[in-house]
DNA sequence: CGCTGTTGCATAGGTGCCTATCTTAATCGC
DNA sequence: GCGATTAAGATAGGCACCTATGCAACAGCG
């Protein structure tokens, strides 16, 4: 029974490994790191502003979310400011210097994603989101 | 430039985290965590027995194997003992509890994959497996 | 007003990975 | 045989996730 390591689960995660390593490698010389890119992209954009959203935006959980943002702070990618209307909420902002790099990183993540999909058909790279689409959804269900 | 999130290697990771959280649940009433597999499998198999041929087979740093081992060394799983012929290395082998719960740690990770495939046709599953070697190619070969 | 339940966050501890570095044993070249 | 290189593990420290739990502020209700 040694075919478990041929399930798309397991290919699943050594893909995912690969693409951390290489963005990890291309996002380090930014200042950034692979788990702050949904963090950025929210605060950007406006679509969450508070820990509990941001950890809700990225699908992760909040003390994770916690510990990320502690470090983002701490390497001056965040501010946070206590919020008049909730005493125990913060709000949290991008600094200016993260916000500055955030073309550049996804710059780096847009090629990376290209280097991985080298020799892929548009309608493979297609297939490939579709496929994956449909797996998240279905894993979301189970749990 | 907020589609980054959308890009197949965010997706992956997405997916490899459910993955990951939904393998996890199932395994951990048989004593096992979803990292151990490819150890487990290496070492029925006899496709290898040291720390440095576990690392290379899992596609893992020789740091993270060590670490991998001396939990599941302090968790039953595995035994090592010195090797006569290099003094430097030692032979790792499974416990027989660990051998005899393999087949459901197999079936249960088989499942995990059905349930994520739920509604995708044999051909969809076939098609997601040759993408995603395909894309693990390209990753390898960038690094 | 006070009590109770909920909510936002912090903390503790664990897994699975990583890089960098050190030690020690084996091996190769002279 | 001995010094230099290579190879196997161990150790230190960090990131990105997790569960479980504690705590303090808010919100609803009698």
């Amino acid at each position: 029974m040694s075919d478990v390591l041929s399930t798309p689960g397991h290919l699943i995660s050594l893909a995912a490994r690969g693409f951390a390593r290489l963005s990890e490698a291309r996002l380090k010389p930014l200042g950034f790191g692979v788990g702050h890119l949904p963090v950025l992209v929210a605060l950007q954009d406006g679509q969450a502003a508070t820990q509990r959203d941001l950890a809700r935006f990225a699908r992760i959980e909040q003390p994770s979310m916690a510990q990320m943002l502690a470090r983002m702070e701490r390497d001056g990618l965040i501010a946070r400011e206590a919020d008049p209307d909730d005493g125990r909420s913060r709000q949290i902002s991008l600094t200016d210097t993260a916000r500055a790099r955030m073309p550049d990183a996804c710059a780096v993540l847009f090629e990376g994603n290209r280097d991985a999909m080298a020799g892929f058909t548009e309608e493979e790279g297609v297939q490939l989101i579709g496929l994956l689409r449909r797996l998240i959804a279905n894993l979301d269900r189970v749990t």
